[in-house]
RNA sequence: GGCCCUAUCGUCUAACGGUUAGGACACGGCCUUCUCAAGGCUGUAAUCCGGGUUCGAUUCCCGGUAGGGUCACCA
C-alpha cells in the first residue's frame, strides 16, 4: 500500500491567504481520497519577513477552517506550538543542521558550489544582461575559483552562498493536472541553496523536507512551474525518488491578475471577520478550479472528498467573485436554526458592542434570516429592533392611499391589537391570523392596513412582514412603535 | 523581452469526437406579495481566430492572438 503525503507550506507572513486556503484544501481533500496523510510544514527561512506569532495565527485560521492535518505544528490549550508526527520538526527554521548537512552532500558531489559573488556584482550583471537582452541569470564567476581560492575566502571570513550546478539537458515532468511539462535546463539560473546567513532557500528547505517527510505529492500553486526544473534536478543529485506534480491553477483578481491585497480582501480572517461562514467559504474556495457536478453547487468538504480527483482540477485561472460567495453564504445562513444563528451573529454584535436581550436577538435572527448575506449584517439590522429608526411620516402612506387612511388604520389597528388575546403573540401565523381576519371583517384591502403597520413596527420602507414584526416585538413594543407612528403625523 | 502555462456565457463551471453546448452567480421578466428578501417559473448571454486530422470537432494536432505566471541570498 503506498502512503500518499501532501503538504502545505504557507508563507509565515501571519495570514491565510484565500489562495494558500484553496492549495490547502486541495491537498487535504487529495490525501484523504487517497487515505494518505496531509502534513502541514511552516517555510519560515526568510528572516527578513518572520512576524512574531504569525505560526501561531496560521494554525487558528486553518483550525477555524476545520481543516486538520495528521503532521505538523498544532496548539496546546495553553496556545503553544506543539508539533504531532515523527519527522519533525515541521518548522524550517529549526531544521537547519539538515540543510547543512544536504548542502554538504551537494558540495561534495559537486552538485553545488561556492559563490562569493557580492549583492552589488550580481545586480550589475542583471542589468548588462538585460541591456544585452540576454537571459539574466548568473555569470558562474565562481565556478573558476580555484580550491585555493576558496579556501583562502573562507578562512577570510567572506560571506558566501552555495548554488545549484544545473547541469545541460531538458527537464521533463508529467504533471498530474496539466500533463507533460518540459523546459530547457539552458533557461534555469544557478539557483541559491544556501543564503549568506546560513539559512536555506525554499528550494533546497522543500526538496530536503518533502523527501525526509515522506512526501510523494506535490501540489501547489501555478507560480511554482518555471522552479520545477530546480527541484528534479535536486532530487536527481541526491538519488531520491521524484514525487507526482500537481501545479493548481490561480486565483485571480477581476482584471484577470494574480490575487493580490491592492484589488481586495485576500486573507480568510478578512472574510471571517465580514461575516461569512467557513463552510461557506470553504464550498466556495473549493469550486474555483474544481466541479464534480454539472449541475450542484453546494457541497461540505465531506462530501467533496470521495469525488474528489486531482486530475480533473482546472488548468486556468478562476476570478474571485464576491457576488457568488455572498449568495452561497446567504445558502447556508439558511440552514441555521435561530438558536445557531443566535450564537453566530452574538460575537459580531458583542465586537460591535451592542448588545441585545436573547430573547429579542433570538426573534430578529428568526425572521430576518432569510435577508441576512453576511453575519456582520445583523450588526446594522439590529438597531432597527433597538430604537425606532428616524423617518418621515410620509413613509406611513401606502402608495394606492393617503395620509388620513394611514392615520386612521394606524388608530384602528392599535385597538385590534390592544384586544387580542395575549397567546397570539407566541406564534407568528395566529397573529397573521387574526390581523387577516381583522381586515376581512372590516372590508379593508391589505395594502391599506398591512403597509403603514409594517413601516410603523420596522421605520423601514423595507422590512420582514407586519406578522413577523408583531411577533418579534410583542404587544407593548408594538403599540407604543404604533403610537409614535401617529405622532409623526402631528409633527 | 526569454521561457513556461492557459483559453466554453460578464463570472465560476459541465460536456472522457456526435448534446437544441448543461448548471450556478449576476442581470431582465413573470408568479407570490403591504415592502424587501426568500422561493418557483422564465429570458438574454459562451466554445478567441486561422489552418489541419476526421464522416463529424468545444473536445485531437499546428500556427496566430490574447491573458497570466516566472526570470531574487521571497516563498
Amino acid at each position: 500500500m503506498s502512503l500518499v503525503v501532501t503538504r502545505f507550506p504557507p508563507s509565515p507572513t501571519g495570514y491565510l491567504h484565500i489562495g494558500g486556503l484553496r492549495t490547502a484544501l486541495y491537498n487535504y481533500m487529495h490525501a484523504r481520497k487517497l487515505g494518505g496523510k496531509f502534513v502541514l510544514r511552516i517555510e519560515d527561512t526568510d528572516r527578513e519577513r518572520y512576524v512574531p506569532g504569525a505560526v501561531e495565527s496560521l494554525i487558528r485560521s486553518l483550525d477555524r477552517m476545520s481543516l486538520s492535518y495528521n503532521e505538523g505544528p498544532t496548539l496546546n490549550a495553553k496556545g503553544e506550538i506543539v508539533e504531532v508526527g515523527n519527522h519533525g520538526p515541521y518548522i524550517q527554521s529549526q531544521r537547519l543542521p539538515i540543510y547543512l548537512e544536504h548542502a554538504k552532500m551537494l558540495l561534495a558531489s559537486r552538485h553545488a558550489y561556492y559563490c562569493f559573488c557580492s549583492k552589488d556584482r550580481l545586480d550589475t550583471v542583471r542589468k548588462e544582461q538585460e541591456l544585452a537582452k540576454m537571459p539574466m541569470k548568473y555569470d558562474r564567476a565562481c565556478t573558476k575559483l580555484s580550491q585555493a581560492e576558496i579556501e583562502q575566502k573562507l578562512s577570510a571570513s567572506e560571506p558566501y552562498v552555495l548554488r545549484l550546478k544545473i547541469p545541460e539537458g531538458e527537464t521533463v515532468i508529467e504533471d498530474l493536472i496539466r500533463g507533460r511539462i518540459e523546459i530547457s535546463n539552458a533557461e534555469v539560473d544557478d539557483q541559491v541553496l544556501m543564503k549568506s546567513d546560513g539559512y536555506p532557500t525554499y528550494h533546497l528547505a522543500n526538496v530536503v523536507d518533502d523527501h525526509l517527510m515522506e512526501v510523494t505529492c506535490v501540489i501547489r500553486g501555478e507560480e511554482w512551474i518555471s522552479s520545477v526544473p530546480k527541484h528534479v534536478m535536486l532530487y536527481n543529485a541526491f538519488g531520491w525518488k521524484i514525487p507526482e506534480f500537481a501545479h493548481l491553477p490561480l486565483i485571480l483578481n477581476a482584471d484577470r491578475s494574480k490575487l493580490s491585497k491592492r484589488q481586495g480582501d485576500v486573507a480568510v480572517e478578512d472574510y471571517l471577520d465580514k461575516g461569512y461562514l467557513p463552510e461557506a467559504l470553504m464550498n466556495f474556495v473549493a469550486l474555483m478550479g474544481f466541479n464534480p457536478s454539472a449541475d450542484r453547487e453546494i457541497f461540505s468538504v465531506a462530501e467533496l472528498i470521495p469525488l474528489f480527483e486531482i486530475s480533473k482540477v482546472n488548468k486556468s485561472g478562476a476570478v474571485f467573485n464576491v457576488e457568488k460567495l455572498d449568495w452561497m453564504n446567504g445558502q447556508y445562513i439558511r440552514t441555521k436554526s435561530p438558536k445557531e444563528l443566535v450564537s453566530l451573529v452574538s460575537p459580531f454584535l458583542e465586537r460591535a458592542g451592542k448588545s441585545v436581550e436573547s430573547g429579542l436577538l433570538e426573534r430578529v435572527c428568526t425572521i430576518e434570516q432569510e435577508r441576512l448575506v453576511k453575519l456582520a449584517d445583523m450588526v446594522d439590522l439590529v438597531d432597527g429592533y433597538l430604537t425606532v429608526p428616524p423617518y418621515e411620516a410620509g413613509m406611513l402612506v401606502w402608495k394606492k392611499s393617503d395620509a388620513a387612511d394611514a392615520q386612521l388604520q394606524l388608530k384602528e389597528l392599535s385597538l385590534h391589537i390592544d384586544s387580542m388575546d395575549a397567546s397570539a403573540f407566541v406564534d407568528i401565523a395566529l397573529l397573521e391570523a387574526s390581523v387577516k381576519e381583522y381586515i376581512t371583517r372590516k372590508s379593508l384591502s391589505n395594502g391599506n392596513v398591512l403597509w403603514p403597520l409594517r413601516v410603523a413596527l420596522s421605520g423601514r420602507s423595507a422590512s420582514p412582514s407586519p406578522y413577523q414584526l408583531l411577533w418579534a416585538f410583542g404587544r407593548e413594543e408594538s403599540l407604543a412603535r404604533l403610537r409614535h407612528a401617529l405622532n409623526q403625523f402631528a409633527a
